[in-house]
DNA sequence: CTGCTTGCAAAGGCTTTGCAGAACA
DNA sequence: TGTTCTGCAAAGCCTTTGCAAGCAG
């Protein structure tokens, strides 16, 4: 865990290291508050305001990724590699798609002056019967 | 515009039809803010609070659609017909995509007991120059 | 008239910030 | 030791809400 964060020009300090384990301990999605209500779990680690600055410093390092799909909290996600969301919007359940379940044909022109960044695809479902 | 509400089910009242005409004055993305600043540009016509509410009705009634790529606010789409956005993550630029420009190969089983709701394809770019 | 809508101001949730003390190389 | 991080509390932003007065049908 120090030595990721080492890759990452991250200065692994006792809280980095354990907000990042709370991340990287499994494939979920997880919002500020539950990064801070985890990490605080048996001990007390860290602040909100370390909690928020941490999750912040590493998704601008490239070493988790910001799930945008709810104006009212981001969710992060430890896995960089591309791939995309279901989003039930209803529960607020977030699930991965793989990469190459989605192909993307192509996509047009960017805009002038622009490289791209990355392509998030999200597929909105609700609660709902499956007519069948 | 009075129809245009009426088929939505909206109550045609003087805030929503000026509110509607701002939103519906050509194809953009506005944010509550910006339809907030726009109505009550001439002359003081509708309250932060109904603008909030009667965003929240039109996207619900289905007369506009919600762009989520910002945590800090909501951008409004006058255009509900399928397609799919550019977002400049320096400058907050949206830019619309065809919905033909991307092709979904087919997305995967959705979750149990759900049922699609939309998709949205988003890709993010920066600023900077092409390599050429 | 009766019900839905509006507006004000206050509250709310999430996130950021300023600054002093603590930890790190 | 010099720099970077942490934590507290306060501030900030966008958005929602409670409630009384006003408008629509």
């Amino acid at each position: 865990m120090v030595d990721l964060l080492r890759e990452h020009d991250i200065l692994p300090t006792q809280q980095r290291v354990q907000i990042a384990q709370v991340l990287f301990a499994r494939p979920q999605h997880l919002s500020a508050e539950d990064v801070l209500a985890l990490v605080n779990r048996d001990r007390y680690v860290a602040s909100k305001a370390t909690v928020y600055n941490t999750l912040g410093l590493f998704a601008t390092k490239g070493l988790i990724r910001q799930v945008i799909v709810d104006p009212s909290r981001v969710f992060y996600d430890p896995n960089t590699s591309e791939h995309h969301h279901f989003y039930n919007v209803d529960t607020g359940a977030l699930t991965d798609i793989d990469a190459e379940e989605v192909r993307i044909d192509r996509v047009p022109e960017l805009p002038a002056g622009t490289v791209p960044e990355g392509v998030d695809v999200i597929v909105r479902v609700r609660e709902g019967r499956t007519r069948s």
